[in-house]
DNA sequence: TATTATTTTGTTATCGGTAACAATAAAATA
DNA sequence: TATTTTATTGTTACCGATAACAAAATAATA
């Protein structure tokens, strides 16, 4: 490996001038920074950022926790997120936590030791909390990302839960529905605490009572909703549900598809909608309801906090930013039938 | 920042015990190591990967550096590259280069300079040679994702394009088109060549001659393909394509979008099949008629090639992984309606 | 018990940079 | 020209860990 000590030697100067060049120093006389560059090209120098990060205690490497790159949400907040950490010289690092607080944390302890400057975070719950804290503890900044752990303090960047609830909710009463059940996620995220609470109040403004039996909690992660769905289906004649607001895109889908298996038809006899688009490419063959969140804004706004607050740029007292989304109107809800 | 000096201090030791307790020396005394470990805890101490680097050679980081983590494609190639990694205790930095070359030129010099153990990458074209011969040039190694470099040779993983290729064509063939034409991407890409000549064979073993006109080279970036479908469907009556194979996901969608634009029915008026799903999460909607590629293994197996590489645990000849793909026959494929 | 062998622990130098200070060269002033 | 400033360059120590060797502590043997 080319060091700055052999270009020292090639140059005939001392391994500091050479340091001073790299850096751009302004006391280096024009001939000697000519006459270095000359050798760094030729030896094709490349400084070595560990060494560096010894004495300078930055590493230039961000990373962002997520449950699941898979999920198209969570693939636009990293495209927004690497765009932004391209743009400002900084490495993202991807991890894929899986809801599961065990896994965050293995990361969240790999990630120190790497010497990362900064997290993204997805939180995966209540028990992040620990971990969490370690990184207060070791003054390593991070950004809280579509969800927060309250009882930890830190910037955060989320969509606005209330108004989007709100939203997805007042459509299905405006087409005519008032018997709607929500298949929420755990209530330890922050998010579904937000979603639950908004949807409540929507339905009671509305002078709809909630009913227990409608509000369902399960999880974000892929998987079979068919007993769930089923349960809901089979209750009395007059008591099943006419629409489904599912809390994120896995859950939509999920029901969708446990209602094709029931053959009950989406939206004639159940209509169907959810948070965050499950499309990457949403264009070609549209067809579910959706409250797009703006995930690649996430991503991009969430890395510019965080870097701020790397680099010292970022106001003392904490910062939440919450964003709009927008109600995409397909053809999975209609009217409910008549008899409903 | 607690380091072995400050446990060593507080555990009555020198430095290197310390170093040897954490690097599970057996030469170390059961009682010492009892005592050294308390204090490791109780200082909540975390080593500085910074530092055994340097002397290590080693930064336990991999790259992977793809087109779009957007494109659901390489959403999975990355999620399994993710995975293998974190099972070997290995970081991913992630890098999207928009199939641009300089944007990749850039990303290959700043993970030299980050100390990546080794670099899973997506080719953008033939210019990336220069770029990836520097990473010879540094003995770091890497392995090709779906296209490689012919004239700068190692490791690769990919799918079989011309297994897949005449499956899709024949496929097409099968349902009674004779005149097909397909939109590939750039040919400066290993496996775009590859797809050309597999479908012009299929196409001749069937008896029938491939048709400039219906040979059309674009990229595989989201875009607007109006003016090239436009121009497929304004041939001569007679002379129209019934069917069109898109070389990729992307391009499959583009054309659905373009083919309803002009008010063309698919798969009635033209039938539509492609490379790679759009969907994330197909199943609720499915309507493409796609060869799947196992982008999951890709990734996961790809990591794998190159961690044994970088572990030097491989063969020195260059190892060659072709992955078979799957037929989905969805909607957007049928017969040729008569008269064509 | 003295001596040798074996365990266990400590010292020193080094990885590749950079901060802090020292020294030299060039320019400005007396 | 001698002296002081100023502009450049060089030296030394250190960042945190570890390899290589040295030394001390303990156990085994004579």
């Amino acid at each position: 490996m080319v060091t700055i000590y052999d270009i020292a030697k090639r140059a005939n100067v001392s391994p500091m001038t050479v340091s001073r060049v790299i850096n751009k120093s302004p006391l280096i006389k024009e001939s000697t920074r000519l006459k270095v560059e000359a050798v760094i090209r030729e030896l094709d120098y490349v400084p070595n950022k560990q060494a560096r990060s010894l004495t300078s205690k930055e590493t230039r490497l961000v990373a962002l926790v997520i449950p699941d790159i898979s999920n198209p949400f969570f693939t636009n907040v990293a495209r927004g997120a690497e765009d932004k950490a391209l743009q400002l010289g900084y490495h993202l690092i991807l991890g894929n936590t899986d809801e599961n607080p065990d896994k965050e944390s293995q990361y969240i302890n790999m990630l120190m030791s790497a010497g990362v400057d900064g997290v993204l975070l997805v939180p995966s719950g209540e028990a992040s909390a620990s971990h969490v804290k370690k990184l207060v503890k070791r003054n390593i900044p991070f950004v809280y990302v579509d969800r927060t752990i309250p009882q930890v303090p830190a910037d955060s960047i989320s969509g606005d839960n209330f108004q989007t609830t709100r939203q997805l909710t007042q459509h299905l009463i405006a087409l005519g529905h008032r018997k709607i059940a929500l298949i929420n996620g755990p209530s330890s995220l922050s998010n579904v605490r937000e979603r639950d609470q908004a949807f409540r109040e929507t339905l009671q403004l509305a002078g709809i009572e909630p009913n227990p039996a409608y509000m369902i909690e399960t999880h974000f992660k892929q998987d079979n909703l068919g007993e769930i769905i089923a349960k809901l289906v089979s209750l009395q004649q007059g008591e099943r549900p006419t629409a489904i607001l599912a809390a994120n895109n896995f859950i939509g889908v999920n029901t969708l598809r446990a209602l094709r298996t029931l053959q009950i038809r989406v939206p004639e006899e159940m209509a169907v909608t959810c948070f965050d688009d499950p499309d990457m490419i949403p264009d070609y063959n549209p067809f579910l309801t959706v409250a797009k969140q703006p995930a690649y804004d996430m991503g991009f706004l969430g890395m510019q906090l965080l870097i701020e607050r790397i680099q010292s740029g970022a106001p003392a007292a904490t910062r939440k930013i919450v964003l709009p989304s927008e109600l995409i109107i397909r053809s999975s809800t209609g009217k409910p039938q008549d008899g409903n």
